[in-house]
DNA sequence: GCCAACGTTGGC
DNA sequence: GCCAACGTTGGC
């Protein structure tokens, strides 16, 4: 399984909202980048990822399970656009800040820290292992 | 709220 | 196909 991270405002659409919605989950709709979409489409059912909170916040505070692939987002006009639809599956026991990553130099490579601006980015296991751990994440 | 970094658009 | 202008993102 291929890890992933998911960014968003917490204003507008947070770790909260997504909860709420509970096992029926969302489309993470929005997406206007043409390398985020070509990393959604590359996701499978199943995949993982972080859910991470941008402008305020700047911490990643759960983790999401990717249950549909790539598919039109329902809010693009020109049907150009596409995105996955995601679940919460569970709050990190401690939020890991951008300051932690930033910091920590077993994260050097973390797209976070390399490409800002990119909102759904790719996350490697090594990097997947080492943030759980940061959250004080208990192996299953 | 500012602005640097980045991506996209469109005139040439 | 270049690149200036513009719009958006997101850390600060």
């Amino acid at each position: 399984m291929a890890h992933w991270l998911f960014k968003s405002e917490p204003d507008v659409f947070g770790w909260d909202h997504l909860t709420a919605l509970g096992q029926a989950g969302s489309e993470w709709d929005g997406v206007r980048n043409y390398q985020a979409r070509n990393i959604m489409r590359q996701m499978a059912i199943g995949d993982t990822g972080f859910f991470y909170h941008s402008r305020t916040g700047l911490e990643i505070v759960g983790i999401v399970e990717v249950i549909a692939t790539a598919h039109p987002d329902s809010t693009a006009q020109d049907g150009k656009w596409e995105c996955v639809d995601v679940r919460a599956l569970k709050r990190l026991p401690r939020p890991v800040t951008l300051d932690q990553i930033k910091s920590d130099d077993r994260l050097p490579d973390m797209v976070l820290v390399k490409n800002s601006r990119l909102s759904v980015q790719p996350v490697s296991d090594a990097e997947w292992q080492i943030v759980l751990e940061l959250a004080g994440h208990s192996p299953d």
